[in-house]
RNA sequence: GGUCUAGUAGCUCAGUUGGAUAGAGCAACAGCCUUCUAAGCUGUGGGUCACAGGUUCGAAUCCUGUCUAGAUCACCA
């Protein structure tokens, strides 16, 4: 039986016996002792005063006294205040640690009477441009939430719904048509310079801490890197010179560096870009075809997001023309013989016109490709993908049923609306006055398939929140559909991603991209491990999967560990820290201990089957147990607030306790084997919980790092 | 303007069924590698928990108002 259960009942217990009432199981709260006070547990006395009619510090005497004749594992009590504080004897813990280790799957339910089917839709991208940092913490997110509710038992569908149709797409197929061949293509590339520039900064920006680093090491040993840009190095290191009498002179540098744009005369990215467009224009030039991935080296996705740019570019062109010519922005924005072209698109589209129709399969698939890959490197998965093109015309259906039931409303000009002034809300269109279908449309018959492929009972959409209105809307027409089920739709509203220039702006090329940031971080743990000559014995292929383990753990990480719910700030330079509140701290502590087990194996020391319950352990070690303890508790309520956050936080309260302990708790080198087993036996524990917990936010360990 | 969300150290974040002296990391400064991985550990400084009221034994946490920031209220998705 549950420790903290059993507590409970006996001080309801108590309180009839000494004072012959009886209290409300709430008001007997009992809680794990702070770290600065003595004991395990604490009950709060001060709801208890009611009934007790006694002083607090009387009161809690008595429970405690009751308390320690009546529940055997408790050793000793003492009371501060109104504060009762409950010790148990270091055998219990000791005891409870064994039976830890005999469970294979600790913390996890398995086996549930009544287990819940519970889809999670996530990622849910736009296959007009590729993925950027605002998808990466939808896709993480999603991925470990449903990770976490698996740990309760429930059966859990990951699924992705591909918004495949609609206005958008159609603005990069149209924008593909008209300047796709290859030579408008390469020249447009070369005169979106600007955007690249930006793009650099960003990623120099990122980088920019190592480069220095770099820079200065090689000048203190004398070399010179030779893929440096010469100028850049020479002020790197005057500004070295004058700060090198600092007690950290790099970071002294690192900070001036920051308020200064040199770093973008480092130009070598740029230059390299543009010299691979021209070499790339030399070559296509005489061929008279239109730009595909394969011919311009790009994913699919970028290459198509290109022309959604493109599309943007050439659409204000023509806004800013009509307003000159006195047009209001509405009207310009409404006129605009682009936008016009788009919208007849979008209706041969669903006309099923079938030339419309090849273009968008043929621009599609280079996009999903595309995506593939960047979910392959980030690690995520679905149990199966919808496309809205598959699904809107359901939707479509049961909009009109709705219509003809009474519960819309049809305009004038043809549109059909939803009327939700009864709720507070307004009225919302379902079907466009030309009978196109609007997102809301899809998302009905979408919710109504996945239902009903599932016989689901829960669904959770992770969705970010400028769209809780949206949510609140498909929620309430669903249910005037009549559908039960729309209760239990879930809308996992998290916060937007910004940068510490504000937020991330498509069109001023303030996007970080998925791709981008996925080899940037890579790249970043391979320049550390050079630099801490972690990894030179490793053979190549072994060093390749370890550096990207630790790079997109510590991407991972980063950005699990902020509550969903809230807006986050990416600032790239603390992404790429390893030291810290970080996924690598963590791996490096199981890395740690998986060498410890290692070493102790080779000095014949092996993990004792059981434990001498006798053995006196250190308040460290208790703590480490304690906190063991909870671990079941933290899965509990991560699942049911959708929040991997709260894992993270638990994961490193345990990695830090662990490396104290390790840091002033010899193992192997203890002398009593007793005690040298049981630490062995401890860390142990901490490292399977730890590789459990991070498999969880999606995060593998190294072995070695 | 209506609705919703947030405001905690210089920065990024923890901290909920209301509990003891509000915690970490980064940044700054001072230390610890002949000893199990220093991507580690220890210490110092840093706070009017946006502001003002209220509820009570007790409020960062609950209520009300104010200020600030963001989201949303589209025949965009």
């Amino acid at each position: 039986m549950d420790i903290e259960f059993k507590l409970k009942k006996t001080v309801l217990e108590a309180i009839e016996k000494l004072y012959r009432q009886t209290v409300d199981e709430k008001s007997v709260q009992i809680q794990k002792t702070r770290k600065d006070f003595e004991g395990d547990f604490t009950l709060v006395v001060f709801p208890l005063l009611r009934v007790s009619k006694k002083p607090p510090e009387q009161t809690a005497e008595e429970i405690g006294n009751y308390l320690k004749e009546n529940v055997s594992e408790i050793h000793e009590y003492n009371v501060i205040k109104g504060f009762l504080n409950l010790s148990f004897d270091k055998s219990f813990w000791i005891s409870y640690l064994e039976s830890v280790a005999q469970d294979d799957h600790f913390g996890f339910i398995s086996n549930k009477e009544n287990p819940k089917t519970i889809l999670i839709e996530y990622s849910s991208p736009n296959t007009n441009k590729p993925l950027h940092l605002g998808h990466v913490r939808n896709n993480l997110l999603g991925y470990s939430v449903a990770k976490l509710l698996e740990t309760q038992g429930d059966k859990v569908y990951k699924v992705n719904l591909v918004n495949d149709r609609g206005i958008h797409i159609c603005k990069s197929m149209l924008a593909w048509q008209k300047w796709g061949d290859i030579n408008s293509y390469l020249d447009w590339c070369i005169n979106n310079t600007d955007e690249i520039v930006e793009k650099i900064r960003t990623l120099v920006k990122q980088n920019i801490f190592n480069y220095c680093k770099r820079i200065v090491l090689s000048y203190k040993n004398g070399n010179i890197g030779r893929s440096i840009d010469e100028n850049y190095k020479q002020e790197v290191i005057g500004l070295y010179e004058k700060t090198k009498s600092n007690k950290n002179p790099i970071n002294q540098l690192v900070n001036i560096l920051e308020n200064h744009e040199i770093y973008l005369k480092d130009s070598k990215n740029y230059k390299l870009l543009k010299r691979r467009i021209d070499k790339q224009k030399r070559e296509l030039e005489f061929r008279n075809e239109k730009i595909e991935p394969k011919t311009s080296g790009k994913k699919g996705d970028h290459l198509v997001g290109d022309f959604y740019v493109k599309f943007d570019q050439e659409y204000k062109k023509q806004i800013g023309s009509l307003i000159s010519e006195g047009l209001t922005e509405d009207e310009a924005k409404q006129t605009a013989p682009l936008i016009l072209e788009a919208q007849k698109m979008l209706i041969d589209w669903e006309a099923g016109d079938k030339k419309t129709r090849e273009l968008w399969k043929k621009m599609n698939s280079w996009v999903l490709e595309g995506f593939d890959v960047t979910y392959k490197k980030l690690g995520v998965d679905f149990d199966k993908v919808y496309f809205e093109s598959d699904t809107y015309k359901l939707g479509k259906k049961l909009v009109l049923e709705g219509l003809e039931k009474g519960m819309f409303f049809k305009k004038e000009d043809g549109s059909v609306w939803a009327d939700l002034t009864d709720e507070g809300l307004d009225q919302k269109i379902l079907l466009r006055s030309d009978g196109t279908s609007v997102y809301m449309t899809q998302d009905l018959g979408t919710a109504h398939q996945r239902f009903s492929d599932y016989n689901a009972t829960e669904a959770i959409y992770v969705v970010g929140n400028e769209q809780n209105y949206h949510f609140q809307v498909l929620k309430i027409v669903l249910a005037k559909l009549g559908f039960e089920w729309a209760e239990n739709l879930y809308h996992l509203s998290y916060g937007m991603v910004e940068l510490p220039e504000g937020k991330m702006k498509s069109r001023e090329g303030t996007v970080v991209d998925a791709d981008d940031l996925l080899e940037e971080m890579t790249r970043t743990a391979d320049e550390m491990s050079r630099e801490l000559g972690k990894l030179d014995d490793f053979s190549n292929e072994e060093r390749k999967k370890i550096i990207e383990t630790i790079g997109l753990g510590a991407l991972k990480y980063f950005i699990l560990k902020v509550d969903p719910k809230k807006t986050m700030t990416f600032d790239p330079k603390e992404s790429i820290d390893f030291n810290g509140n970080t996924g690598p701290f963590i791996q490096y502590t199981y890395a740690r201990i998986q060498s410890l087990i290692k070493k102790a194996h080779s000095n014949g020391l092996d993990i004792p089957v059981g434990l001498n319950s006798k053995i006196n352990i250190s308040g460290k070690e208790l703590q480490l147990i304690k906190l063991i303890h909870t671990y079941p508790e933290v899965l509990a309520e991560a699942a049911t607030d959708y929040s991997p956050a709260q894992i993270a936080n638990y994961i490193y309260d345990l990695a830090k306790e662990f490396n104290q302990f390790y840091h002033d708790h010899p193992i192997l080198s203890e002398s009593n084997r007793s005690i040298s087993e049981f630490r062995l036996y401890l860390s142990k524990e901490v490292s399977k919980i730890i590789k459990s917990s991070m498999g969880l936010l999606g995060i593998q360990v190294p072995e070695r790092m």
